[in-house]
DNA sequence: TACAGTTGAACTGTACTACAGTTTTCGGCA
DNA sequence: TGCCGAAAACTGTAGTACAGTTCAACTGTA
């Protein structure tokens, strides 16, 4: 079987591939928050069907990345205060039982490692590397929950974060990134659970509202 | 505003009616576990286009009852062991996270409200509708959590269980079902958090050994 | 000048047709 | 019985068409 190793088949549809291209345009900011994605146009740029673009549409809004209005098509998402809001609350709820269980020896090196190339990428202060590790921190934390369901929901949760993150071009020193994380990695691993919990709550704390104030801004600029 | 309070026009598409419709027909069993959705067939009998029935399948996607394989088109997702264990392990550390927080009185007003109805269902005896309680109920202790997205997330599990239940069709006497629920409302009102928690884990897993008997013998009789 | 109403272009939602490539079925063959 | 290959059934995609909706520019009016 070993000759044959990795070797497969093209398995996807062409839908599957422009969904995975729009999405990479979106993320890369090539589509705004609150842009309509528009069929026909997107189809005749890339030479396809335009019942193929909306499948590809739809199999974005999969991902929370757009969603449907009627007779307005796909409409990428908007980050609100709501919003920015009731996706770190559920961050919070999550991580918080996270570290609240007793880590498998695994798991503990899971983050710690992931801590570690956060901080790599905190040396090269690429920020959409910094944002990318800071993510892949916390989804190894969730993952102390030993849940795959939880994992992909926090997965899907995290893309959606990233997008905001994007558009608002997060303003943080990687030093501060750095230290945030620190503490909590600490805390976990002295296995300090009441400590743990109150860096994580301390730190999404922040996070939302940075994000918030980022928000506000954005608005204002917006409207002048 | 209150003058056109719930006043709203027709808002939707004949795609996202045949989602619905799908739907229903799905959780009553018209399409088992596995089964194809052949989109002419559909098509033809509904007096619709294809890429109509194509559309309303991908917003079925949406609720995780279908999933698309390619060249095979949507396929009714069915039941195995690994992730009925997914599922039950998802809520199990979804409500024992949320039994573990202090209540505030309108939750705890709602989660008593959902026992009594619960015991309402199993007075009648309609298996349907004891289910159907009975997932409510778990809903309202997720509801602890406060967060929004948590209950959108568990809902979609819900739904998703529901329809596991619907196949296997559950055994099990209304009594003990209101017997099980009625230990874990106490520890939440008197405060017991570590009670609650122990309940919970009881009766889900319980409730996972059930359904995963269920299937085994299901397979059996399939088989035969 | 501000504003309500009208109009037309741009788009979406849906239908229908077509066809290449895949999967499934089924009848025969060993 | 179990395997094999051809036919049938079906999916993925393309392309065209059109009614109904949205949106923005235009027009006339106060």
């Amino acid at each position: 079987m070993s000759a044959l190793e990795g070797l497969e088949v093209r398995r996807t549809t062409t839908a599957q591939q422009l969904a995975d291209g729009l999405s990479e345009r979106i993320m890369a900011g090539a589509f705004g928050p609150g842009d309509r994605l528009r069929e026909s146009a997107i189809a005749a740029e890339l030479g396809v069907a335009r019942n193929t673009i909306r499948e590809a549409v739809r199999i974005l809004e999969l991902t929370g990345l757009v969603r449907y209005e009627v007779n307005r098509g796909a409409v990428v998402i908007a980050p609100t205060p709501e919003k920015v809001e009731a996706l770190y609350t559920a961050r919070e709820r999550l991580e918080t039982a996270a570290v609240a269980r007793t880590p498998r020896p695994g798991q503990l090196d899971a983050i710690t490692r992931a801590f570690h190339e956060l901080e790599d990428a905190a040396r090269t202060g690429d920020p959409r590397a910094i944002v990318d590790r800071d993510l892949a921190f916390h989804q190894a934390v969730v993952a102390l929950l030993d849940s795959s369901r939880l994992d992909e929901f926090f997965a899907a949760m995290t893309q959606e974060l990233r997008f905001y993150l994007t558009v608002l071009s997060k303003s943080e020193t990687p030093e501060e990134v750095v230290a945030e994380h620190a503490v909590i990695l600490d805390a976990i691993r002295l296995g300090d659970r009441d400590r743990a919990v109150a860096e994580i709550r301390a730190h999404i704390d922040t996070s939302v509202r940075r994000l918030n104030e980022m928000l506000v801004e954005r608005h204002l600029t917006n409207k002048s």
